[in-house]
DNA sequence: AGCGAGCCCTGCGCGC
DNA sequence: TGCGCGCAGGGCTCGC
């Protein structure tokens, strides 16, 4: 489910049933899943019992729920390779593997059953302390305050965050050595971009994933980003489409991989735009995919 | 400072 | 059918 347009449908899915609700109680069946939560802090599901959660905010791939009260604290999840956030009628049995449930009630809605799912237990669940942001802008999408968690704090704003800095961003790129797919995979640099979208950011803009991102014009650069925004907000129009108001359905199949994709998972089939193989090679121990006749390495 | 390796995990599909 | 292997959309820490 993880790149940026998947955690932010779950965000909007969750946004109507979560804002104003309040937390009855909490079941942890799986304790790795709260590896980020920090124990010192207090216990996971005495922290939550009782609050009141307010509007989901997300930057990048990190979610949180800020809570109602003193000291300022908020939920956060990040969904890892596998994690799912599904609300569900009390009584559903989940299919998925269960990893934790929070029991709330919505003045509207009445209550509901909220499931963290995730079969690797790569993501996971915390209650954080919410510290100013470094520029005093707004976190991240859903909040108007410049408040975020403690362990979302390195992690840069994403493309589609209206305080993303474009100059500060080109300014970083024009100083770094490595390669260009490393720097859009650097969560510290950008968020939200994940393998598959830098896959078809690169496809989009016709740059090789090894290209030194300091060796990308200006041109090339803005082109870059301009398509990493785009690729997102298509992915995000389209995965849009399978919530309703009040069910995330979210389905980590669905349909967009099957008919948008121009580069990733593509291997051996023809470029859409030349007609040349796609080739998957092993970069990062991921892979990435790309066409060797419209993505050329440019060495100077 | 920056980078690669190793690690955290489970389950699926594939080839033998 | 069974088994071993490689694969999976992420991110943190460690050592060089």
């Amino acid at each position: 489910m993880p790149e940026l347009p998947e955690v932010e449908v779950v965000r909007a899915g969750l946004e109507p049933a979560v804002t104003g609700a309040t937390v009855l109680g909490v079941e942890v069946f799986e304790p790795r899943s709260l590896r980020r939560h920090d124990p010192l802090a207090g216990v996971f599901e005495t922290l939550l019992t009782g609050r009141v959660m307010q509007r989901p905010v997300r930057r990048g791939k990190f979610l949180w729920i800020p809570l109602e009260g003193t000291p300022r604290r908020a939920i956060v999840a990040h969904l890892g390779m596998s994690g799912q956030i599904l609300l569900r009628e009390p009584g559903t049995v989940e299919a998925g593997l269960l990893r934790i449930r929070l029991h709330i009630e919505h003045p509207l809605h009445g209550e509901l059953w909220v499931h963290f799912v995730d079969q690797r237990i790569f993501g996971s669940m915390a209650v954080d302390a919410l510290v100013p942001t470094a520029d005093g802008a707004a976190a991240g999408l859903g909040t108007d305050e410049p408040l975020l968690p403690t362990q979302v704090a390195h992690i840069a704003r994403d493309p589609l965050d209206p305080a993303f800095d474009d100059a500060v961003f080109f300014a970083a790129l024009a100083r770094k050595k490595t390669d260009i797919k490393r720097a859009l995979l650097d969560q510290t640099l950008v968020s939200g971009i994940g393998n598959i979208y830098a896959d078809e950011a690169l496809w989009a803009a016709r740059i090789h994933y090894a290209q030194p991102a300091n060796t990308l014009s200006r041109v090339k650069a803005r082109t870059l980003l301009a398509e990493v925004r785009h690729v997102l907000e298509k992915a995000l129009a389209e995965g849009g489409t399978s919530f309703d108001a009040q069910y995330v359905n979210v389905n980590g199949a669905s349909g967009y991989f099957s008919h948008s994709l121009n580069a990733y998972g593509q291997q051996g089939k023809p470029c859409p735009r030349c007609g040349t193989p796609i080739v998957r090679e092993q970069f990062m121990n991921r892979g990435s995919h790309f066409c060797p006749r419209c993505q050329r390495l440019r060495l100077r």
